[in-house]
DNA sequence: CGGACAAGCTGA
DNA sequence: CAGCTTGTCCGG
């Protein structure tokens, strides 16, 4: 009889989050990181083989029933392990991000790094602040240029899945052998170029030779469901242990980035690779016109009349779900007498967001006092800019499909970016939603929101396309700093005030949510830490991520579904 | 998480 | 007391 063989495994289930020994049946070969199926508590479930060779010390245990496929390499299981201990999730989490849910029984064999044949600049690893509309493939290729000599793979993370499709095909056609996430075989072979989305941060080849990740503060590289992994921290990290060089480009480096790098390398022309911006003051147009100013009406006719294909783009940041109010008997929009934007309802009174006359609810058209919810802020807007350009419009939103090739007008809130790849100009409706969101990096996200706008009609230097911005709030300093695409002291701002209010990355935060999050934040008050309340959510912070991991510790999760998100 | 088993409730 | 619900425990 040949000796038992033992090995550790942790299973599929999340919710029970420790390791556990089987025995290997005799002829079955298991490497480190394969996925195999086997009894678990009167259950067949899925798991992974952790540890080989585990000493069996007279134990009687249960064996393996089945060898699945491959699984994340071995290599991978410490930054696999920091992941899960760094974002307060279980381990099984982060396997199946490294995983795809089809299981692969062979592996392909890698080709050889083709020498790329770059004459462009030369971007040295760290941080580079880049105009919106730089092209980047030069910094992709200058990262593969400069790791050629490397082992392993040259990670690159887009924002989206379809500008990582793109990128790959640009780069195919060089005679580049790319392989995406759900060509998960290549990946796990070592292929030369991995490029792929968030989800990449978890590719699961062995070693990285460089990491590029193209637009490092775009909000995609944050997980919004649990566990809420941050893509750029986490490729950081794996850099970090596999000294690979780390290339992360950024319109407008946030805090974040800055501490990461410790400092920032300026691209040359980055005033010349922002978008034109027509900042338009509101507060001097007369409140009966339309949701388009007389500038911004000017500027969509020029681009209908000079452009092909979508136009104008018209977008809604959405405040708060962004329901108006309109008369059941008419049909009028409810509005402030004294500013003419849009009212809402406001625990029974009607009022605009700046509350210049708060009033009881009736029609000033037909005096009736039902009002009726409008659904969107969007359609509305549509509505409105039809009527304003005697163009027909499409609606764009998250769930919508790609817009047909007929179509010269779109409006819809930021999703636009996600359907619109060109167009001649960009109008910000009401600019100020971001200039007054009382999220914290909501100032932040107007810049980036220009940068992505820019994108889509072209920089300065090629004179093309227009920026619009429609405001009340003429002399904020982020307009002042996108006039000039100079965002030096902005930037500096941004820095102090993360650092005077212990904020990521000067300080680790969570936030519990979820039906359990009530009681395990009584239960961390109850072991002396200190919790805030912000609606239905709680906070807790720490000066750093290992802290904040201890104090989440003195408590025991309660049963139940619960939210951690850790940033 | 979800299967096993115990304890509790109900109705004939 | 069978048949069902609800609660608690625990996994190799």
């Amino acid at each position: 009889m040949s000796a038992q063989r033992a090995v550790r495994v942790v299973t599929e289930v999340a919710a029970v989050d420790r390791e556990f020994d089987y025995l290997v049946p005799d002829g079955m070969v298991v490497g480190i990181g394969d996925r195999v199926r086997l009894d678990f508590h009167g259950r067949s479930v899925r798991a992974w083989v952790l540890e080989d060779d585990v000493p069996l010390e007279g134990r009687e245990l249960k064996t393996i029933g089945k060898w699945l496929g491959y699984g994340p390499p071995a290599e991978l299981l410490p930054f696999l392990h920091w992941a899960s201990e760094y974002w307060v999730s279980p381990l099984a989490r982060a396997l199946s991000a490294s995983c795809t849910m089809k299981l692969w029984k062979t592996l392909p064999t890698a080709p050889k790094k083709v020498p790329v044949d770059h004459t462009g600049p030369t971007y040295a690893p760290g941080l580079w602040q880049c105009g919106p509309t730089r092209d980047p493939l030069d910094i992709v290729l200058s990262a593969l240029a400069q790791t050629f000599d490397s082992r392993g793979s040259l990670l690159v993370l887009t924002p989206t899945e379809g500008w990582a499709e793109r990128l790959a095909t640009r780069l195919t056609h060089r005679g580049i052998p790319v392989a995406t996430f759900d060509e998960w075989d290549k990946c796990r072979a070592e292929w030369p170029v991995i490029v792929g989305a968030r989800g990449a941060a978890f590719a699961p080849s062995p070693r990285l030779a460089g990491v590029v990740v193209l637009d490092g503060d775009d909000d995609s590289y944050v997980a919004e469901q649990s566990p809420t992994w941050n893509a750029v921290r986490a490729v950081a990290h794996r850099a970090e242990r596999d000294n690979a060089p780390l290339w992360v480009t950024s319109p407008m480096p946030s805090p974040l980035l800055l501490e990461l790098f410790g400092s920032v390398n300026v691209d040359e022309d980055i005033e010349g690779r922002w978008p034109r911006i027509e900042v338009i003051d509101r507060r001097l147009a007369d409140p009966r016109d339309g949701a388009l100013s007389q500038e911004s009406l000017r500027a969509a006719h020029a681009a209908l009349d000079s452009v092909d294909g979508i136009a104008v783009a018209v977008i809604l940041q959405r405040l708060g779900g962004g329901r108006l109010l309109a008369c059941r008997r008419c049909g009028e929009l409810f509005r402030c007498q004294s500013c003419g934007e849009p009212e809402v309802d406001v625990d029974g009174v009607l009022q605009c967001r700046q509350a210049h006359a708060p009033r009881e609810p009736f029609c000033r058209d037909c005096g009736a006092t039902k009002p009726r919810t409008i659904r969107s802020g969007v359609t509305t807007l549509a509505r409105d800019v039809a009527l304003q350009l005697g163009q027909p419009v499409l609606e764009l939103t998250a769930t919508s499909d790609a817009p047909p090739s007929s179509t010269r007008v779109v409006v819809g809130t930021e999703a636009i970016f996600r359907h619109v790849r060109r167009c001649g100009v960009v109008i910000f409706v009401d600019f100020d939603q971001y200039l007054l969101g009382t999220r914290e990096e909501a100032r932040r996200d107007a810049i980036y929101a220009v940068a992505k706008a820019g994108r889509l009609v072209g920089g300065r230097r090629d004179g093309r396309g227009l920026v619009v911005v429609q405001t009340r709030r003429g002399g904020d300093d982020v307009l002042q700093s996108l006039r000039t695409a100079d965002f030096a002291r902005f930037m500096q701002d941004e820095v102090v005030t993360a650092e005077l209010l212990d904020l990521p990355p000067f300080g680790a935060l969570a936030e519990i949510g979820g039906v359990a999050g009530p009681a395990y934040a009584a239960a961390l008050r109850e072991a002396g830490v200190s919790v805030q309340s912000v609606g239905e959510r709680f906070i807790v912070q720490a000066p750093s991520n290992g802290e904040l991991r201890a104090l989440l510790a003195r408590a025991e999760r309660p049963t139940g579904a619960m939210r951690l998100a850790i940033s």
